[in-house]
DNA sequence: TATGAATGAGCCTTCATTCAT
DNA sequence: TATGAATGAAGGCTCATTCAT
């Protein structure tokens, strides 16, 4: 018991620590970010940060992959043989747009890795295999739709990636951060990706 | 004739080092980026390179900055009020690529800069100018579609938008560098973001 | 305890590193000395010397300011209202005389400041402060010897600006650091400042 | 002719520079003092400057040395056998603090190269036999003063040491530039190191 | 297990000096 | 003779990392 509350206050200090991590990696970026500011950040001595995580490197490569599971997850939480198609794609662009709009310091430590593949190629690895996966749900999604004749014509691929690219985009152009709101009424303009009914 | 040539001389040079340091900065970023490295990867001492350009703040600030000015006159050469809007949107949709295809480096810099934008926070105000600029001028041409009935309804702004998201979005996305006819798959994609017909 | 320990030691190095950068600072001044070698003097590693005082600027200031409050106490200890004010003033010159031989080093750092006041004017206005304590004491104890008749008459504060003066001067031009004995063949002659019997 | 004017020219320059160098050095002291800021502060390039003094430190010491002769000259333009000691005395002083007053940029370098004088101990060799000169007829007028039964007793040449000394403090403590009348009340005072009548 | 003192590699920058024009 | 472009040594400083306590 008193050796499990011992491990829960570790587990728990260890998510402040990558709290912080992300949140400052996000702001300023790897390097302009100091080990001692996310120690101080987590109210932590910076020895403990090493020990939790190891060092730097290995502490932006948490940052970047411990929350990637959850966060796919949520992305690709959709039915890719629905009985509306177009109503399934509504749905999901809402989803994701709260995604987007909520984790925005996350996506910014995305965009940072995607932007610098070659520096980061370990987490851009990790990153890519996940995004693969929601291209790829989605251009089945759309290759359904349209055997379905549900969907306009076009290659399912390239409008999965171009959809994706949307979210990316908006995230990068929205950096002041507007509200839920704001995003939603991009909604309709992401669904015309999709094709006219 | 002789100063003019040293003249000539020195300009080249800091043509030289400007080049280096865009392609350095963009693909390592500020931080990662040495002023020895810029200096060696420019054939120059790095004394030359302050005396140049004084600082390392103010050779970003002039790696973002020069070039700007002629990237966004490509941006911007499009007529507002054509005979056919769809025609004129395919075409610049086109010019659009493939200045993005090509401008590879100088476009990962302004990604940086987007993306962190507080640091950069200078160099963004200026591109953020600079991107208004596009932003209102396809606003313009999309509302003068729709009130010459030729552009399906929807809000101009948002429009405009989402398509300079979705341009910087396939930048980000497509960091390996796809050949200019892998972009202009996306030609007819981006397309839909205009309307149908 | 250890934690008492460590604070003590710690202080020591301090020390160490003080004592080493006033003597290097004193004899070569201020840009002529090196982080490096203040380092190497107090073997310390030239980042603990960071951590212990900040910047160079800084411990310079420390240099200056420390020993500032000490030694002041010590020129300011005689009695500006004693029995026989000649006997006092002999007795001063002594203990002054005697100061100003030991503390060679220190007070090549304080002409540096003095002489370079535009430089080093932080340090140089804490330095003047307790420069005017000295010389309003001195003016006081000539005002009272005057009144209570056994000064010659003379303009007091002139006289112990002079007398200041004087020390400063016979430091600036002993800098071949005679010994005490030296020194002291100069009392009499200081003594005269005061004007005769 | 034409030769001749150009001579004067350079010899002209090079005066320029030397009192740029002098005030600047003396203001700043030596390493804080910068070969460009002299060059642009005498309107000549920093390549001329090397061609007229070669390198800093032989500029630094031209600064010091070249002054050095004329300044000794004022100092010792007294007579060390006159008809009135105390006359003589009195008068050099004013004489002396006139130079002292004056010729604050020249004696903040004096002061910088005896403060100093192990890193400047080339400098410091010639500023030293000047000063042992100025001691010397000093000496010599007390030591004829007193055999002449018109000054007091007391060691020559500790008195003419304090003397000198006095000026130097004043000039230290008076570092704000009080004006020569300022200087002139201490006239009385210095003329006691020399005894009572 | 946690801390933070200590280290020193590596960066940016300044500036004396050289040398081609 | 005069200029100033170019060089690179050297300094201050930051910060990741190690390790004794």
């Amino acid at each position: 018991m008193a050796n499990d509350n011992k491990k829960r206050t570790i587990e728990m200090k260890k998510d402040t620590v990558l709290k912080a991590a992300i949140r400052l990696f996000a702001e300023k970026n790897y390097e302009a970010t100091t080990m001692a500011e996310i120690a101080r950040e987590a109210n932590v001595s910076f020895g403990s940060v090493s020990i939790y995580f190891g060092n730097k490197e290995e502490l932006f490569m948490a940052c970047v992959v411990l929350p990637l599971e959850e966060f796919t997850k949520s992305l690709l939480d959709f039915d890719p043989s629905p009985n509306s198609y177009r109503e399934e794609i509504q749905t999901f662009i809402l989803k994701h747009f709260e995604l987007f709009s909520t984790q925005k310091e996350y996506l910014r430590l995305l965009v940072q890795v995607i932007g610098q593949y070659e520096r980061f190629s370990e987490a851009f690895k990790v990153v890519n295999e996940h995004n693969e996966k929601l291209n790829n749900k989605v251009s089945q999604l759309i290759v359904n739709g349209q055997q379905a004749n549900q969907l306009a014509d076009g290659d399912a691929e390239k409008i999965a990636i171009a959809y994706v690219s949307l979210l990316f985009g908006l995230r990068l152009s929205y950096a002041d951060d507007p509200s839920l709101e704001n995003w939603n009424q991009f909604a309709e303009i992401a669904m015309r990706l999709f094709g006219p009914k």
